[in-house]
DNA sequence: CTTTCATTTGCAACGGTGTTGCAGTATTTA
DNA sequence: TAAATACTGCAACACCGTTGCAAATGAAAG
């Protein structure tokens, strides 16, 4: 709780309780939310917009980073807190197709890659998608 | 444009012209393309809705598969004919943050990765956001 | 504790995306 | 060429995400 109030202050938000709320979400759910998540399990409290401006300034703060899947746009938190200057998702998601939860697959990064000649990348997304151990039986 | 008919014809899909537009535009433009791309080269021919249709059609004959980025949605065409019941795409896609174009990096494979217990991958999907050799100069 | 100022929120409205139902049209097959 | 089937266009709708503006709230200073 304090944490929260901690983390928000460290990124120069100010702390409201859509915020508070918010980033609980995420901390508790461990996997990637939608919109639409946040809306279902805070919707009574907050207006729709609210809650997207606040997946939006979490997100230029480098509190969380987007997660794709092929149903959408997800977000999730960062592990190694980024910067408003520099985001750095070299990470792994693992959709399960089962029950539809989307996690990051954290202390696992993507190999290296060989590009043809003249590609720079900057940025590398895994999407995993199959069984997690939880449908997995 | 014969070879447009043969492939509709082995996906046992009637020929149409707003088919054989979709398809032949695909091939043409060699990146991947969104809904409005599509709109907008063919929406005056065309409605919406049947791009729309059409789009998902051509997914579920495996003519073409999504490409996501962080924009959105966009479909390509399946190199390796790919068929109703398998869709295999193990392939790289490259998102270049300066022209906005994404494409298909063909004869690249996605390096082996090692997942914790449990979890039982199917298919995977590597997008790489970087500068495309195009506009890296 | 109160005042002030900047930030944040809620509301209303809007454009874009993607889907569905249905009637009419085009394509295939025989 | 006719009949059966598949496809298209139109209308309507739900959902997603954004913007402008007025009201409310939080932070900081007196």
């Amino acid at each position: 709780m304090e944490q929260l109030r901690q983390t928000l202050k460290v990124h120069h938000l100010r702390t409201t309780t859509c915020r508070e709320d918010v980033l609980s979400t995420f901390i508790n759910k461990k996997n990637a939310l939608s919109h639409g998540d946040l809306e279902g399990a805070l919707g009574e409290n907050y207006d729709r917009v609210t809650i997207y401006r606040t997946l939006k300034t979490f997100l230029e703060k480098g509190i969380i980073h987007k997660v794709l899947d092929d149903e959408g746009l997800r977000y999730a938190l960062c592990s190694h807190s980024c910067s408003e200057e520099k985001h750095q998702h070299d990470h792994i998601h693992f959709k399960c197709n089962a029950c539809g939860e989307t996690n990051c697959l954290e202390n696992q990064h993507i190999p290296a890659v060989q590009l043809p000649q003249g590609y720079k990348p900057e940025n590398f997304n895994l999407l995993i998608q199959g069984t997690c151990p939880k449908c997995n039986n």
